[in-house]
DNA sequence: ACCTGAACACCGTTCAAGT
DNA sequence: ACCTGAACACCGTTCAAGT
């Protein structure tokens, strides 16, 4: 050995090498290689070769650490640039394009699953890095002539049901077929008698799990139903849908 | 003392009084009570007078004992009856009742973010006792002449939106409208320039983040895709919306 | 079978101290 | 300011032992 009394493997980044934007790429690259569960920061000290305090000097507790892990994700994201294409198309584009975010990253996903389950902790709302797709799906929405209380709904339902369903599909990486004959079997091993539908439809029940087409259909659904909401405010309620109000 | 040699106060549960049942109600209760995360094997025992070690005897691990009370309370819950009311109605009900199921009992609500965010660790598969529920929900849309796939499909959307929906509502128990003014003051304080549409909507988006009418808004977005897309399979696609299929 | 207590290998964070 | 090591108050779970 060239180096004395160095029990495990410790004496590197000399003394002014850490810094904040060094200590967040190295959580997340450990959220994305070995998972949430796994994370601790113990393990991040570690392998960024400091001792654990260090990582205190730049962020307060581990919980600030994970918000400013995930605002930057989603600061470095923008959405598909404005075209003539028809407004829903590129509602879909935006909204396709944050779930392949999401589902791209499983390290955002695990912070959103995890932020999502906590109380708000300190003053942090949405994602700092959100705010331009919001923008612009607002501003699709609005130019279509979608009044100002719907498209604010719209805009929470379409970001509710995204994030939903990508924290649904980072289960499964991409499409493991292997996990969804299970699940199918599954379905298929429940009583005919009670649930006919359910073992009949197992097939396409488990296909269904299949995420990014699962993902666009239900989008679709969601878009389809806003355009024909368009023809509600001015043509008197049909019975499936009024937007509701009271508190 | 009329007890001798009791140091905290631990002599209860004499020796055959445990169950599985008993374990389950108290760590339900205790869920509901101080959360999650003040939750634990230890803290749960010590509520029951017993050892910590006991709890073992009846469940493998924390992750098997989290699993089993998740599924007591989908098995106490049936989905509302069949009626003369037009399907969509029927199966706006349904939703509703799930949503309520879920909004209703943090406990609840707090496992399956908890289950939503962990790797699949069994067997398990989708919550035991919500099987009932999507038989009923399945039978409404095959019996409005839905198709096998789209029946699946829809299914399968509707779960995902009100679970993410219900996730979403979890943090702000019922209608906190200081926690919205917060919001809508943090969206007032973005640059007018960069973002227009926010701040100009931001009393609207402010609003949406009400739970209940927030969630009634998207589902009817998608039960009013769901009733349009039936024209769909007969008359040849529009642009909007048709059901992917690749992989 | 049912239950216990000590022990193991972890956590996040505080605190006094070093440079 | 930046970083350390020891310590505190926790975890879930294993294991050998008791009834």
């Amino acid at each position: 050995m060239s180096e004395h009394t160095d029990a495990g493997r410790r004496p590197r980044t000399p003394r002014n090498t850490l810094s904040a934007d060094l200590i967040l790429d190295t959580a997340l690259r450990l959220l994305d290689e070995r998972g949430l569960d796994a994370f601790s920061m113990r393990a991040l000290a570690e392998e960024l070769g400091v001792g654990t305090m260090a990582l205190y000097t730049y962020f307060r507790s581990k919980e600030e650490l994970f918000c400013a892990a995930r605002d930057r994700v989603f600061g470095s994201y923008a959405p598909p640039p404005l075209t003539a294409a028809p407004w829903h198309r590129q509602l879909r584009e935006a909204c396709l394009g944050l779930y392949q975010l999401f589902t791209g990253r499983p390290s955002v996903l695990q912070l959103l699953a995890e932020q999502h389950r906590a109380e708000r902790p300190p003053e942090q709302g949405p994602a700092v890095g959100a705010v331009t797709t919001m923008e612009h799906m607002l501003s699709l929405m609005r130019g279509a002539g979608i009044g100002r209380q719907q498209a604010a709904r719209a805009q929470t339902t379409l970001i509710q049901y995204t994030v939903g369903a990508a924290l649904r599909a980072g289960r499964t990486p991409c499409g493991d077929a292997e996990q969804r004959r299970r699940f199918q079997a599954r379905l298929e091993s429940l009583s005919a008698e009670d649930f006919p539908l359910i073992v009949d439809l197992a097939p396409e029940l488990a296909a269904a799990q299949e995420s990014t087409a699962q993902y666009a259909f239900g989008l679709d659904l969601i878009l389809a139903g806003l355009r024909t909401a368009g023809s509600w405010e001015a043509a008197g309620r049909d019975d499936g849908a009024p937007p509701a109000q009271s508190d």
